[in-house]
DNA sequence: TTCAAATAGGATAACAATAGTCTTATTTTA
DNA sequence: TAAAATAAGACTATTGTTATCCTATTTGAA
């Protein structure tokens, strides 16, 4: 429950390590053995990634992705966005949606869409830049954190 | 992804009608009958909230349910919690959880630490009282809305 | 011109999680 | 003793997620 996919962790892992290597263009096969990825499975994610504008593909021998845009303009968000449709913590949040209708007696929408709002700013607000190696703006971020998260 | 079980908004639901009853003893059949949800599983999560000592249960003819506390002592998280096990965004921050060892190249634990701990905290700060009918301490919460749930 | 290495994308299989059902036992009161 | 309720385990069905397979297309270089 409430957990993100395994094509949304590709999807931002693989975006974190594109950016790593800051324009040049990286192949599917590189980051699938560096990050140690099914090849398959994160191939279906970058050409999601690439439909969707945040990264750029090149075909042929040498090709490969590189991004779109810079780092601190990529947020979780945009990568959600661009891999999955089904993304509210009940379905009636979702637009077109008619379920509350049948439901006459479901008093929960306008709580549910409180937290709802909430939950796409922590993921609107974190951005691919945030992400990168020896990063000290996560800690600056609105969302700060309180605990060590290591332990 | 992302998404709340029905397991949870059965028991939210089903907490919410026992509080509106203020105090009396409210059966299954009738929380089921009114809000409309399958009885049986409706009845295992009765029984998982009251295991948990969120609600108390009276067996025998005239039995049923109600609060063992206070609506504005009931958070979401305290329901959830009662419910569901696995309740991470990724399972690498669950306790007792080894993934992390496996990966080495997975950098996302502490972003998504910090975005745990939020969502942690909008389940926690939002509770039955929150949820009863016309009630006006919904748009107060810390978690203050942006926009007009309903359209 | 041919080959190798890369992306593009559809189809499908394997697996896991969720949701729902069925059955029986136990408790309590009239 | 019967009725109405909770308690709980087993099982099934459905859905969603994750992974794999296969083929086509693109590109650059030998
Ligand atoms: S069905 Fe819409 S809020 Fe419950
Ligand atoms: S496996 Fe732990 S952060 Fe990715």
């Amino acid at each position: 429950m409430l957990k993100l996919s395994k094509k949304v962790e590709y999807g931002i892992l693989a975006t974190q390590y594109i950016a790593t290597k800051n324009g040049e263009t990286v192949s599917a096969k590189e980051i699938a053995e560096r990050m140690e990825l099914s090849f398959d499975f994160l191939s279906k994610t970058l050409q999601a990634l690439m439909k969707n504008g945040i990264i750029s593909s090149q075909q042929g021998i040498h090709g490969g992705y590189k991004l779109s845009k810079s780092p601190d303009q990529i947020s979780l968000t945009d990568i959600i966005h661009s891999l999955e449709e089904r993304i509210t913590i009940v379905n009636c949040l979702s637009p077109g949606d008619e379920s509350c209708d049948k439901m006459d007696n479901c008093t929960l929408r306008n709580p549910f869409h409180v937290i709802q709002l909430k939950i796409d700013d922590l993921f609107t607000e974190m951005t691919i830049q945030h992400l990168l190696p020896n990063n000290d703006k996560l800690y600056s971020l609105d969302l700060s954190i309180k605990g060590t998260p290591n332990g």
